[in-house]
DNA sequence: ACGAATTAATCAGTGCACTGAGTATTTCTC
DNA sequence: GAGAAATACTCAGTGCACTGATTAATTCGT
């Protein structure tokens, strides 16, 4: 049986995409915060207050990873993280003020960097990309939610 | 500054995406041999005899990454990986017996795999779908080669 | 032919991402 | 109200992926 050709392979594209994704990041946006990480503080942005799960699906990272990613933003002072006193199983989260500031630099640095990295495209292909990869995500998240 | 809608950022969508194909990849196609690992053995169904660096260019991982891949698949028996004795710098990688059997195996159900991965798009929406992901990573992968 | 530059691989370190097992706490059921 | 079930988190283990530093071998320049 010949070889395949891997640019037909959704998977090993959605590789190269995030690999290229990131590399970028690091260049335009943080050294130091990642991608997820940003995606966890912009989640605490828009609901303060919520435990590790909720964020969880937030940001559709498993539980473990999400323990993670905050425990490196806790470490760094970004986010704050006490037991829940209502319900001794829950860790609830929030942005400290630090945290906050971080967030709103970031942002500007993100749209500067996704024009970037999507200019190779037309503005009605972007839009496209984004719907189709956005279908078969949530498709296939879908299968085993 | 408010929270930013992730969905329309390509890194977050990407990472969405790659995280559900290796779900799928584990449930369809094999849950010892990963993504990653099938690219390496088709690249040396392609070409047989080349050393780590050139396998790396054509799979695009980088030089590390592909000597944990490889290691890997020597440890399992599918690859074999020799130093090249007219360059002693060089492995000479290439698939063993039960390599070539196992990517036989593994290229049917991936085309399976991917047909089910895609199946929420229309037929041109699949095409569009790849081509545009790959003139992305493509273009980004360019910026710095 | 000899030292310098280049090239291939490895190693240490960090971070993302998952599974499966284990712990603690709350809630549900009788 | 006590035992069972469910929930939230943590921990250990594995694999992917990168950078920067190191080691070893070849090639290049003079």
């Amino acid at each position: 049986m010949a070889a395949v050709d891997l640019s037909t392979h959704p998977g090993h594209l959605a590789r190269r995409l995030q690999q290229a994704h990131s590399l970028l990041w690091g260049a335009m946006v943080s050294e130091e915060t990642t991608s997820p990480q940003f995606a966890v503080l912009n989640a605490l942005v828009e609901k303060p207050d919520i435990d590790q799960r909720t964020l969880s699906e937030h940001v559709h990272l498993d539980r473990s990873t999400i323990a993670d990613v905050v425990a490196r933003l806790v470490r760094r002072g970004l986010v704050e993280r006490v037991r829940d006193p209502k319900d001794g199983r829950r860790n609830v989260l929030k942005l400290s003020e630090e945290g906050t500031r971080h967030h709103r630099k970031l942002v500007t640095r993100t749209a500067r960097m996704n024009r970037v990295f999507l200019a190779p495209l037309e503005e009605s292909e972007q839009e496209t990309l984004l719907r189709l990869i956005a279908r078969v995500a949530d498709a296939a998240e879908e299968l085993r939610g």
